[in-house]
This record gives structure tokens, C-alpha cells and sequence, in this order.
DNA sequence: AATAATCCCTATTGACTCGATATGAATTAA
DNA sequence: TTAATTCATATCGAGTCAATAGGGATTATT
């Protein structure tokens, strides 16, 4: 499961994307539809991982770091909710080992969980920004949800 | 993620599948490195939800109520942790609407999410016990994990 | 220098979930 | 009757989630 707060980064990377320019969070938020003051704790976060960078004071916003071609929502599941993977064992860049499995080779719930982890990702990380806005149907472009 | 309850769910299921008889929940337990207690919460949910079938009093236990072959992981899954899709609105079980967006039918992010679902759901779907049993290595037949 | 816009930091909230344990009642085979 | 076993209920502490509140720091504009 997602949580809201990275469904809401993800909203927020895509406006970002779509507009192209530098946005208050206020403004971010209304075309998001979510939570001003929530907003703000998610763009520090989407700052400290590297995908936005802000400007402070009057006239100051948010702007992508990268072309909208070269984010993957990958990036921004992991920058917010961590792990694509449905338990630490079978992720890559968490990983964590179990308490309850002694030969983690071996494990058939791994396995399978690894297959999944791999499906998710390979689906996460072949999405840009820019595939998620080309999603949207050409008649209502900049309406995305 | 997956909850524990729901690996030790199917860690459960994978040792009932394996030996093919009545079990009591303290044999499960410990063949799956499960806290007994916690499991007979769990193997009540999965008796609810129609996957095992359980014989009170002394000499009760519990037992798989199709073959190995018939019964998927996704059911496990869905059995004891809900949605296999990331965002309710992107589940077919458990479909839920949202309450920050507008046009469903345009969502970016739902529809991102509809095909990771859809991603998971042809693997966990696929996935019978059996399958998860032909998965450990032949020496080593019945150490799962 | 003053003002207004804006981001940033810290704290707090209530509701909920998670993983687990405890206690004992009900049921049943031997 | 006894021992084994499932079942029901309650409780626990720790943590997470989604959100709000209040105000400090920074900066462009006037």
C-alpha cells in the first residue's frame, strides 16, 4: 500500500512536471488537491532526497531537479515510502533480513515476494514523469485526476 | 507491504500444503518459526475466509481445504492483508474511491497503479502453494524458509 | 527600511494498526 | 475423567498516519 503522503508527492512531482516552472507550495497544492501545510512536509522531504530544489523568501517555490523524461515514479515511491518490495527480504535497496527464516536462499515466500518486488519495480522504474502526464487524455491535458 | 500476519499466513498455508494432513496449530507453529498464539489468530481468519477447515478437541487440527495446486497465494493474501493494489481505487476487490481526485477516469496515478496491480496480481494469482513448494530446492524438501 | 510572500522547523493531535501475549472457556478423543 | 486442542476476548506498548498549529527565517518588491 501507498501511503496518501506518497500518492500526494507523486501529485505534486507531476504538476511540477506539467507546469515546468518554479510553483509556491500553495499553488502546488491547490492543482494537487491536496493539504497545503502537509504539502510543505513532503516537498523537504522530495528536497533532501535530491528531486526538487526550492527557493526560500517572496517569489520563492519549488522547481524538478531533473527533465520530466529523466524522474522515474520509482524514485519518488522510494523517496517517500521507502521499499517497492512487500517485505524487506526480497528488496534491494532496503533490504533487511528476516527473524523468522534461517536459510534465506531457500525461502519459497522470497521467492515469491522477490518476482513481485521485480515486477513492481520494473513497472515503477520504467515510468517517467513524462509517461505519467502522456497518460493523460490529449482533449483534457493538465487535468490528471 | 505485507504484514507479518499475512507471511505467517502463508508460511501457515505452505506447511499445511507440504504435509498434507491435519496439523495443530502449535505443530504449525513450529514448523513455520511462527508465535503460536499470534497463529491461531491467523488460522481463524483463514477458516472464515473458507481456505482451511479445523476439527476442535483433542486430536484437532487444521487442514487445507482444496489441493495444493487449486489454492493461490493471492487468496492468502487478500484472505488476510485486503487489496493487492497499491491505492484502493486501483483495487478490483476492494475498489474505494478517493477523495482527492475528481476524474477517476483520467488519474495519472490510478492508472500507474492499475498496472502495477495488475502486475502483482499475475504473479501472486499464479502462484499456487504447490508452486511455492516445487520451489525449494530438492536436497533440501521441506525447509522453506 | 518596511512589507508581504514564502519556505522552514518543531510540536502535537487523534485515530488507527501491528505484532504479540494472557487468560480462560468450550469442545472432543482417548 | 483427563488431556489436548481450538476458540473468544481482552489487553498491551510501540509505532505510523494524516493532518493541523504556530511561528521563525528568508527574500523580492516597494
Amino acid at each position: 500500500m501507498l501511503t496518501m503522503k506518497c500518492k500526494y508527492a507523486l501529485k505534486a512531482m507531476v504538476v511540477l512536471a506539467a507546469e515546468g516552472k518554479k510553483l509556491s507550495s500553495r499553488a502546488i497544492a491547490e492543482k494537487a488537491r491536496v493539504p497545503v501545510k502537509f504539502l510543505e512536509a513532503i516537498l523537504t522531504e522530495l528536497k533532501q532526497e535530491g528531486l526538487i530544489k526550492t527557493e526560500r523568501g517572496a517569489q520563492g517555490g519549488h522547481m524538478l531537479n531533473a527533465t520530466p523524461a529523466k524522474v522515474m515514479a520509482g524514485q519518488v515511491v522510494r523517496a517517500i515510502d521507502g521499499m517497492l518490495a512487500p517485505i524487506p527480504c526480497a528488496s534491494t535497496f532496503y533490504y533487511k533480513k528476516c527473524d523468522d527464516c534461517e536459510h534465506e536462499e531457500v525461502c519459497v515466500i522470497r521467492q515469491a515476494m522477490l518476482e513481485v518486488r521485480n515486477n513492481i519495480s520494473t513497472v515503477l522504474d520504467g515510468l517517467s514523469l513524462k509517461d505519467l502526464i502522456d497518460m493523460s487524455p490529449k482533449q483534457r491535458q493538465k487535468i490528471f485526476w
